[in-house]
Formats: structure tokens, C-alpha cells, sequence
RNA sequence: GCCAAGGUAGCCAAGUUGGUCACGGCGCGUGUCUGAAAAACAUGAGAUUCCGGUUCGAUUCCGGACCUUGGCA
């Protein structure tokens, strides 16, 4: 059997995960979650997993294990489709790539162990980037301590030692990032954590992760029109403010997350609320800001998803999309 | 109707004692991405209400029109 992948990428707001959902029906698959915030428990309604009333869905813990257990591997049914990868930590974990990308390893091989479709939906980019293309230098591990002690620095510093640390690199960096502290400090961490007197790209702390093969891959994508977007945006947050994004943010405060601690503080949907728990903004100006960076989320996710060669776009209010997306892929499968 | 304050980009807003047509913030557009990516960066396009006057020169000064806000009637 050919190892297939289906990628549903597309920006937020656009009704990926239903659409997975309904090709998952359609064409025997299981849903993989390619979203960095959706892998936190405790906190669904602002990362919009479509888990309807809490009670209805049961988390269902997988056998699969992973050697030090890090993970909560398992999946919830969605109309009777598993939909895997939330859920997997908590939210002070400190997830990464290479934690989604061996998970996600797992679970695409077992689906296939089912002679089964899995089907990628998710809008983090670099996910299915590092999925599809591999990322190169994915073996070398954070290296918080340092990351801790770089977090001051000037940018400007943090060049210069890099520069003399792995010429190579700096060179190849482009403008943005020889200005963005975050890469200049990652670049940091792999250029120092090659052995010392190691020949040619010998890491240590390394940690290879294989890169899965695939046999035949179709990417789908959902977009609309920008102006379309910002409406389906603006109305899905009002949809998740009635839903109690306050009161599940007030339950994760309760059991000790906060925004420095945990991902609170850089998600979407929980950030903004930050002001209004101090007391210092009204319910409104948070809800118009969550607005406002979710419509600069859902571009920054388009300047990705454009780059992808070969998507076959949709959009997501035409009647005539499914008929059309099935047909599309009817003929990828039988190929 | 009278008095006062004011009219600078889609919104908020600084400023020029008259001189290369103007600070910022929000929004909007574009891009970067090799273990933080819903992160972190880079970058662009937008403006002086209108008419007349003074002046070499007006966004700034004067007059008028129109509009807005507050107060009084």
C-alpha cells in the first residue's frame, strides 16, 4: 500500500478542521492536528478545537507510548473520526517541533497500519513544513539555560558573537533575521553545541529524527479573500467569547497558569485577555485587540501557505467546494 | 441664534514662533522563517476640510464658507 498524505492548510477561520472532518468520512482517514497551540490541554476554546459541549467527548488514550512518556498520546472522536494531536501536554510544557513532528510520526504510521488515510489539518506552518521538507538542524535540542542567559542581550551583540561563532550561518541569514534575536540565539545554540573538536557537522546533544517518506502527497488549502476573512474572524471570536474563552481562562489561572508561565501568555484568544484579569482594559478593547491580531495571524499565515508549491486552493463559501474537492481527490487516490 | 474650542491619512494623534509638504500609535498591505512559529523579526502604502487674502513662500498668519463638539439661550 502507497503511504498517502492529505494536507488541509489553509488560514484560520477558514473551516479546515470540518472539512477534514468530512473527508475523513468520505475517504476512511483519521485527522492529524498540525497546530502549536491545539497540543495544550485546558485550553480549547481559544485555540478553537471543535470539541462541541465538554461533555460529549471523551479524550481516548492511545497504547502507542513514547519512551519517556512526555506526551498524552491519544485522540478525541469528532463525529466519530479520531482527531489526533491535542491535548499532548500541558500548558507550561515547552513544545516544539520536534515534539509535534515524533508524534506526529507515530500516529501517521499507525493510521497506515490501518490501511487507513491520515490527513494533516492544521495552520502552523513551519509544522507542515518540517513534516513535508524535513528541517535540517531538528536533531539539536533547546538549550534553555543559554536561552535564558542570551534573553537580554542586544541584538546587536548577539550578531557579533555569531558572526565570530559560525561565520557560515550569519552569512546565510537574511536581513530579518540578522535582526531577529530569537533565530540569532537559536543559531547560537547550534553553532555552540557542535563538538569542539568534531570533524565536518558533528553535533552533540544530537538526536537525529528520520524523516518519514511519503509516497504520494496532496495539499489542499482554504482561503478566502482578506475582507471576507476578517469577518469570519470577527465573528468566530464573539462566538468564542459566548462560548466562556473568560471562564476556561479563569479555570486555568485557578490551577496556577499564568502568562509568563505558560503559553497563555503568547496564544492567541488568551494574551489579549491578560489587561482585562489586571483590570487594566475593558471586556470591548480586549475583544476588538483579539480581533486585530487574529486578523495579522491569519496573514502571516497566508505569506506561508503561499509558498508551498502546488496547493489546490478552495474557498470556503462556495457550495460547489466539496463536490469539487472530492473529485480532486478520488482522482489522487486512484492514481 | 449666540459664545467657546476644534477641523492633519480608515481611526487616534504630535508638530511647525511661516521655509526641504509633517512625529508616533492603531488599522491596512508585503515579506522572513532549519527544535519558542498563534512565537520572533523585517518592510511598504496612506494625510494638512474648502475658497480667498498677506507673503518670494502657508499645513502654520488673516477673512469667509462648510462641518464637529461643548456651553448659553
Amino acid at each position: 500500500m502507497l503511504r498517502k498524505l492529505l494536507v488541509i492548510c489553509g488560514p484560520t477561520a477558514t473551516g479546515k478542521t470540518g472539512l477534514g472532518i468530512d473527508l475523513a468520512k468520505r475517504f476512511n482517514g483519521e485527522i492529524i492536528s498540525a497546530d502549536s497551540r491545539q497540543v495544550y490541554s485546558g485550553m480549547d476554546i481559544g485555540t478553537g478545537k471543535d470539541l462541541g459541549p465538554k461533555s460529549n467527548v471523551k479524550y481516548q488514550r492511545s497504547e502507542m507510548r513514547i519512551k519517556n512518556e512526555k506526551y498524552q498520546l491519544g485522540f478525541y472522536l469528532i463525529r466519530n473520526i479520531p482527531v489526533w494531536l491535542y491535548d499532548l501536554v500541558l500548558p507550561d510544557y515547552r513544545f516544539t517541533v520536534a515534539d509535534w513532528l515524533i508524534c506526529a510520526h507515530l500516529v501517521i504510521k499507525d493510521i497506515w497500519r490501518q490501511e487507513k488515510l491520515p490527513i494533516i489539518v492544521g495552520g502552523t506552518g513551519f509544522y507542515i513544513k518540517s513534516l513535508i521538507e524535513g528541517v535540517g538542524t531538528l536533531g539539536i535540542k533547546p538549550d534553555w539555560r543559554l536561552r535564558e542567559k542570551l534573553k537580554d542581550q542586544k541584538t546587536t551583540d548577539l550578531a557579533r558573537k555569531l558572526r565570530r561563532l559560525d561565520s557560515t550561518r550569519w552569512r546565510l541569514m537574511n536581513l530579518s533575521d540578522r535582526q531577529n534575536p530569537r533565530r540569532l540565539i537559536r543559531a547560537l545554540e547550534v553553532a555552540k553545541s557542535r563538538q569542539p573538536a568534531g570533524g565536518k557537522s558533528e553535533y552533540k546533544n544530537q538526536k537525529k529524527i528520520k524523516k518519514l517518506r511519503f509516497d504520494r502527497i496532496l495539499i489542499l488549502g482554504l482561503k478566502a479573500p482578506l475582507p471576507v476573512l476578517y469577518q469570519r474572524i470577527d465573528q468566530r471570536v464573539k462566538a468564542r467569547v459566548s462560548q466562556g474563552i473568560e471562564a476556561e481562562i479563569k479555570e486555568l489561572l485557578v490551577k496556577g497558569y499564568h502568562w509568563q508561565n505558560s503559553s497563555l501568555g503568547k496564544t492567541l484568544g488568551y494574551q489579549e485577555w491578560r489587561l482585562f484579569f489586571e483590570r487594566r482594559a475593558a471586556r470591548e478593547e480586549v475583544i476588538r485587540r483579539w480581533q486585530y491580531d487574529e486578523h495579522a495571524y491569519a496573514r502571516r499565515q497566508l505569506t506561508w501557505f503561499r509558498k508551498i508549491r502546488g496547493v489546490c486552493w478552495f474557498d470556503p463559501d462556495k457550495k460547489t467546494r466539496k463536490r469539487k474537492i472530492e473529485n480532486e481527490i478520488a482522482a489522487w487516490i486512484t492514481k
